[in-house]
DNA sequence: CTCGTCGAGTTAGAGCCTCTAACGAACGCT
DNA sequence: AGCGTTCGTTAGAGGCTCTAACTCGACGAG
């Protein structure tokens, strides 16, 4: 339970040469893998606030400054976190779409977004910093925007087998646009939904999006506190209701 | 432009007494009003964790302990500029239903989400302080409870007129139990929507808040960035979506 | 096996920050 | 005019990020 949160282990040396395992750089991934286990862990407890280099390294047994060995400063690290809450919602994502191969799309969204909600749910503080600002001057990084398409990627296959209709269609337009505008995110659509109308899966895939961070990002933030009802029954309905309005085959 | 954020003035003494009016106290009041204007300058510059009450004391001609004359600490600040916000957002969707009040119900929807949207792409990071963690230990004071409530007071008169059906059936079961748990939240209700079924009118107004949020939540946050569409687009078509799934007389 | 090199980790310190304590000085009230 | 309240100050503790300079042990080539 609870998100496993493996790091994803990039070995992007700044000279790039090749010898990836010897001793002195294994121990050097090892680290950096314990301070960003580490760093998460206060994220997990105290939200992107409370991460303090200073007390992640008296965790790890070191004093302060010994991070910069292995990190350029907070933001790197931080960056670093976000693109690996990234992968691992991304591979939540292909791990029930897979368990869900053969459903019906309406019971592959459903589960798609139960995946959804159960990661972040699983580590509220970290899906807050996917999409906070979690430092004074933070930028996020473009590469952020590749890896959040992987997360959302499962969803095209699902939502491209509806249509659109009503004001729906003015979206489907606008989507159409941006398809014609940048061939990437037709790539991407097309290697996730390849028989379907590439902008009807992408109109479908952000207004799921929205869905899922509306219910998922109100409640991980605490705002349903208090209220008398479950956010698996709210976000149940939105899905329905989604389906419904793509006119998605029922189970 | 962009939203006036006026201080809401409110006098809470300690020792509570009346005599709100002598000079010492209207001083006070003011100053406290110049620093929350800087403080939320500040904030809007560089989001929550760019407050700084030192740079808030230098910019206004004084230094840093001053300030702890006038608010306890750091948190204490965060909170009432929060709570602001939440007066702020509730007085936009008050005048917006005021505007179109004789309008068709589905009228009213859109203009109570289009104003929301203004308010809160008018300062977004006013909008993620909100609903964020900004700082480390801080916990949002019950307050806020009551004042989310009243900025989504207007939707429920328009909402109440819908009926649920589908899956939001079950949502609506859930917050009959909820009304029947929790008499302010009755009173909530019956003071916007008089005549109107309470949990209907609540399971549309939380279905309605997750689709504001779904959609604000992500253009705020800036990762509707890039991509070639709209957010009023999705807005309008989510709100239509809405107000079909609940039934509401077109036009 | 030996030795130069490289890098991990240290201390020292600058410059921020929040927040407390103690002190002078201005102001309003009686 | 005197007195108490309150405003703003300085001094300082303790924390943070991050840089600079140094020590020392381990790796790798000969």
């Amino acid at each position: 339970m609870a998100g496993s949160f493996g790091s994803s282990g990039s070995s992007d040396d700044a000279h790039g040469s090749g010898k990836a395992s010897s001793p002195r750089s294994r121990y050097r991934d090892q680290v950096r893998a314990e301070i960003k286990a580490a760093a998460l862990e206060q994220i997990r407890a105290g939200g992107a606030p409370a991460l303090s280099l200073n007390a992640v390294a008296k965790g790890l047994g070191l004093t302060g400054p010994a991070l910069y060995k292995y990190f350029r400063g907070r933001d790197d690290l931080l960056t670093e976190l976000i693109c690996d809450g990234y992968d691992d919602a991304a591979a939540a994502m292909r791990a029930a779409a897979d368990r869900a191969a053969g459903a019906p799309p309406r019971q592959r969204l459903h589960a798609l977004a139960t995946a959804f909600r159960a990661w972040a749910t699983g580590a509220p503080h970290v899906y807050q910093l996917l999409a906070g600002t979690p430092s004074p001057g933070y930028q996020a990084p473009p590469e952020t925007a590749d890896r959040a398409r992987a997360v959302l990627g499962p969803l095209l296959g699902v939502l491209g087998q509806g249509d659109c209709r009503g004001a729906a269609l003015d979206l489907r337009a606008e989507m159409r646009c941006w398809l014609n505008g940048s061939p990437p995110v037709q790539q991407w659509v097309e290697g996730w939904a390849p028989d379907a109308d590439a902008a009807t899966a992408l109109a479908g895939t952000v207004t799921a999006w929205a869905r899922l961070h509306g219910v998922v990002g109100l409640e991980v933030q605490g705002l349903f506190g208090g209220m008398g009802h479950r956010p698996g029954t709210l976000l149940h309905a939105e899905m329905e209701n989604l389906a419904d309005a793509l006119g998605l085959p029922a189970d």
